[in-house]
DNA sequence: TGACAGCTTGAATCCTTTG
DNA sequence: ACAAAGGATTCAAGCTGTC
């Protein structure tokens, strides 16, 4: 009864919290949310170019403190999950800046957390001033409406598939949105500062939902959630507050057609060798800190420091950068030039890559 | 003075909270903690304070649940925050059940964080059910004690090192403590549910700490955290309720080797080195006054006056401020902008810096 | 048309010392 | 306290322009 009156493939314009009322209880079967992440970014950023770093600076994402964030999320959480189905489920994605105050929040509401999982950017921003460790992923959560709410959708088969036949892990390794596929404005700018990839949703909605679910979005932005779900087959309910955005969304949705290739859309990027830095050798005490290595013909010879740096008589770098600079070289392969002694033999750096690789297992993209 | 009275080298036997209390301000210089997940013995549900709470409905169990978390992880990371010193930062460990509000309460506290970072798992649990994802990633949080306190020690040049001279993520790939480095006890089970691996634990000190470090690790297990911070040639002081750990941590760190080459841990960061003022290379005869400097392109000049300034066609002042000011940019490092020709060729000013401070001995470490 | 160099950009809580 | 100056700092994609 109550799914017929839904308005389903409609964008409500206005605050999230009151549109999300004029909703019935239990009618849809996902939630996907985006919120602001309260970023409270401080002065300018540049780039070591002294390119300025376009940060978010938009009026919805300020709040007072953490206190007004708080009811905040409350009051949004707490309309979900009065909307979801009992076989539905929630996702919320967000950074350090909020992600612990979201899954604190719906712990209390009693959501059951199903995983949080982690969305590794291949291509993050760097860290600029070299102070931190670059950002390079952002945090989902996936819950249950509640501890009780057992019986929820998850498509196990479909997720092993996408995963080259292994179980899919709690941590996705996806492109950022950019290029063609990053929505622009009337001067060529970005719509939204935070416009999510479409593979990321698409992974989500076929993780979490059937066709003809119904997906609700109440951050719906310029409208991922929508053009994925219009792609995929499944039906969509969007609640955004600003014009502009609602504007681009409408366009963008109707412009998207179902996909021939579902499964395509979320695809992982598939890497070849897991890189090992020489480092890890090292942080696995396959090499010591301050152990000499030397070549196979035993005429050059370094240090090896903690950090995974070389030293010798007049050069200091990576295995490959003094491999090149001791034999006045342009370029070698350090991973082959570079022994060290084992049980009186000289042992090839490579073969100590070997056995980590060994250990790691051949996957490390997907 | 406090410092001499530091228990360093010591598991410090009792309650967590009862034990940060007998430190004292501002003493140490790293916290790494991997609290318990919840805090639920045999079925039963505990208060802090060890009272256990009555049969309950479930609505008001979860509730009182996350309460006493919360204030028993409050209460600890208040001590943590009392003990650290201001350079210092603290990391904690956790997985979705609890990470989120370790963070919460974390940041109601004032800490400040810097990032979360995401220890991946090389060969995790898989989900057997196969009803979620399979769980393949536990979140640290590494935050400094204050939003004021910026002048934490991070060993950035250290950590791209370690990954073959690219920034550091804040995604980590690392295997999980099994095999021989997996203690058992005496009926050959594990000795502990949730031994961390050392190679987690060598990163994390090699990342925030400096030689002869004071860490201190709340929740110190069967040691990992001693027996790396000693193999890395850090002071470490430890916290332990349960007595069966405390006697297998003892005889794991007494049977660990100290680091052996202490200079080879020494972590120099750029920013340690001397600072050489640009007039010395005048003083030294490597720049003449009235020679002329250009940039790497070329399209800018500047002539050296023997006062160490800068004279462009519009522009006078320091290195920095007329490479600023002929690029029309914000800021600029003359060291790496400026060149002079030397036998036909553009020779950066920063090698001439590099050779004053090489003849006054490289100083290592800080 | 292709290869290649160069430019732009991304949810960012991003400096330090001296005067 | 604040202001001024020194000087340290980036990775992967995608797009554009040139040869």
């Amino acid at each position: 009864m109550g799914e017929t009156k839904l308005p389903v493939g409609r964008i409500l314009t206005g605050d999230c919290v009151d549109m999300l009322r004029t909703l019935p209880d239990a009618s849809v079967d996902l939630v996907f949310a985006d919120p602001p992440y309260n970023l409270q970014l401080g002065g300018e950023l540049y780039r070591p170019n002294n390119t300025r770093v376009a940060g978010v600076d938009d009026d919805w994402d300020r709040f007072v403190g953490f206190e007004a964030y708080d009811a905040f999320t409350r009051d949004w959480l707490a309309e979900c999950q009065r909307v979801l189905k009992d076989t539905g489920t929630l996702w919320v994605i967000g950074s350090y800046h909020n992600i612990f105050r979201v899954g604190a929040t719906l712990q209390d509401l009693g959501y059951w957390i199903l995983n949080d999982v982690v969305w590794r950017k291949a291509n993050p921003m760097p860290n600029f001033r070299g102070k931190r460790f670059t950002n390079a992923h952002e945090t989902m959560i996936w819950a249950a409406r509640s501890e009780n709410a057992r019986k929820y959708t998850f498509n196990y088969d479909a997720m092993k598939a996408l995963n080259d036949d292994q179980q899919m892990r709690s941590d996705w390794f996806l492109p950022i949105c950019s290029g063609s596929e990053r929505l622009k404005d009337d001067n060529g700018d970005k719509a939204h500062p935070t416009q999510k990839p479409e593979s990321l949703l698409a992974r989500v909605l076929l993780a979490s939902t059937r066709p003809d679910d119904v997906v609700l979005d109440p951050f719906f932005g310029t409208g991922t959630t929508g053009a994925v779900a219009k792609r995929l087959g499944r039906r969509w309910i969007g609640v955004e507050r600003e014009a502009k955005y609602i504007e681009v969304a409408k366009r963008r949705i109707a412009e998207t057609e179902a996909a021939e290739d579902p499964l395509a859309l979320a695809l992982a990027n598939k890497r070849d060798q897991p890189r090992v830095p020489f480092g890890r050798l090292i942080e696995e005490g396959l090499i010591r800190p301050g152990e000499v290595l030397f070549d196979a013909r035993r005429r050059w010879t370094a240090k090896v420091r903690a950090d995974g740096h070389l030293i010798s008589a007049e050069h200091r770098g990576s295995i490959h950068s003094v491999g090149a600079a001791v034999q006045g070289a342009p370029a070698c392969n350090g991973w082959t030039f570079w022994h060290a002694e084992r049980k009186g033999m000289p042992v090839p750096i490579d073969a100590f890559r070997s056995q980590i690789r060994l250990g790691m297992g051949e996957k490390v993209g997907a």
